[in-house]
DNA sequence: CATGAATGAGACTTCATTCAT
DNA sequence: TATGAATGAAGTCTCATTCAT
């Protein structure tokens, strides 16, 4: 059996990542078990700890993971010839397409880094910061190159956008059913445009 | 030993709820014990038993209590005879005051119970739905009378207006200081402004 | 049921350190469990934790319990008016007794810490080194007063009687049926002989 | 590949023995890791099993490995045609030697086994009591020549002898630097001084 | 009301051992 | 021989909850 045989072989770290998502999406990281997430793997319980030092650590992992590639996709936007607008445009639709994509990663992170103030909020603080500080900076030339307005600070703008996306996200999390393709698409056009008539001139 | 004999007579149960806040804002209700709740409230803590019969129900008094204040608070903006406007920004004023009043507790709520898809969250979404549905008939109101225009349904322009609310106090937690007097003020317009610009014709 | 009428109300904690005893004899430190003690002692699980913090925080407790009093006996027989040799004969007279009195707790006082090298005996060496230490001193004592002769050190002569206590309770440890009475008595004699005339000029 | 061919050829079932005594002197038996001794043995951890089927046999190993030898020591030094005090002398002085020669082993030896009075010193009593009759042939043998008085029993003064021994040992092994050379040298003497005064005539 | 000793289920984590390669 | 991923039993410790006083 070589390994260009066996292309799949299956990278069992992956797998484990890829069940903590699910386990933590269903059941929360303070109420899911380790040996929930290695029966969700179907790997033996002590695996997962050959991997990962913790249970924290697993939870660390994802959300380091998933928010560079968002940080990642900010700068990218930001680099663009593009308006202020169509940046605000591709980076809403980045981190939607992210929740198309994979709705109970980005459930895991919103519900428990981004917003859990007490543990993983306040561990990560620096890197959630450095989104809203690339979001503010392209408000903040935005008003330099006068197309938005000064009366709010840039600070102040990637919160309202940022958190505008983030409860959009999560009135999807709430819901039964979560959200249609349609949805998805409609909300990145709402979003930039609530957002951006409250910052243009 | 009537509650008027003894003005002076601490209600326990009270202390307990109020302990709770503290402690629940400090170390986040999965991560701090019951012990550490009667620590604080210097009681015993078969007393905290006594009055609640688990832990959580400490939690959910301690939202309902709040929540409903604020559902009222909603209620009372919208029956006065203000603009559009003005009732929002009276929300937004309310909310911001009882986070200037009690700051713990609003994280609490935020943290522990807003956000928390995976259990309280769940437990209390159609009470969490409620203040959104209020804020929503404002908005569609504001719609069918001509101030505000049609593009943006009342739901998300809800969501809009209260993500960035619940997104401004959650930076106002993650910040080690915390927010100045000043700050407060200036948010209320900040928040009214840019959403009502969205909305507006 | 008034504290008078039951003047054996049993002490939990005391049954808990006596059960330990009994099972670190029986199975040593490292091979048995907190349950076993738990069930020893015929209490709940969880009881063990209300009183210690930890298995090894039971066992430095017998220690130097057990120690504390030794030392206070090695002191006594010093400040005594008796002679060396009787001095010396006190001390081992009050080690052997203590091991006919409780020979579990010795087994685990001998095993378990004073030649546990690496964890236990390197927490407790000074305390350990106080009773040698207390020993040398009376040697030394001896040496002035011309009793005993100088061409072996007192910290030697510490060590050689201290040993060879220790090697005899070791040897009736190992022993299936343990020492008789006579036994006991006799070894004290001996070692105090066998030691005596290796000082005394 | 024959051994004799390939000189530099690693005996690697002698590395892992060498690693652990490194490792259970530093860390103690129960508290190591098998990976521990892997890891400094420089192999992987699989290979220790390979050559031994259990953690338990590779201390079983270092201590048969290195009894065997005493004894063999022991026995050379009562087949000597010197006096009983001499036969002591080289006993005392062969073991401080290996102490000198590999002081972990001898840590290891003592510490885990011979006082290790519940797991290996229960296995291998029968062993280590062959060493204590050996010493005590010697010493009734010199009774009934006359050198040595009666009063005493051979198996006490085996005891008195052997413990004596350990007992120094044990000192340097608590000690911070160990022992210098010096000190080795004069720890013989000493120690067939004292004892042998006590049993000589 | 008030106390805190007592209970015991349950979680995390460790690690000796196996086994496919 | 040699590797180290994989297994899973077992142990320590926590802590919500009960209950006798």
């Amino acid at each position: 059996m070589t390994a260009s045989a066996t292309t799949a072989a299956v990278d069992k770290r992956r797998v484990i990542l890829d069940a903590a998502v699910r386990v933590f999406a269903r059941q929360g990281f303070h109420t899911c078990r380790v040996s929930d997430i290695a029966d969700e793997a179907g790997v033996a319980y002590g695996l997962v700890y050959h991997y990962f030092s913790s249970k924290e650590e697993i939870l660390d992992t994802l959300f380091l993971e998933r928010w560079d590639v968002m940080l990642a996709a900010i700068s990218e936007a930001d680099a663009s010839r593009s308006s202020p607008r169509e940046k605000l445009y591709a980076i809403a639709a980045f981190i939607i397409d992210s929740y198309r994509h994979d709705p109970d990663l980005m459930k895991v992170i919103i519900v428990e880094v981004t917003r859990a103030a007490n543990t993983f909020g306040r561990t990560h603080l620096a890197k959630i910061r450095e989104a809203y500080e690339q979001i503010a900076a392209i408000v903040a030339r935005a008003q330099a190159e006068g197309t938005f307005r000064r009366e709010i600070t840039p600070q102040f703008a990637s919160l309202a956008f940022y958190g505008l996306v983030e409860q959009v996200l999560t009135s999807w999390i709430f819901e039964a059913g979560g959200a249609g393709e349609e949805e998805l698409e409609r909300a990145k056009g709402l979003i930039v445009e609530t957002i951006c008539r409250g910052l243009e001139r």
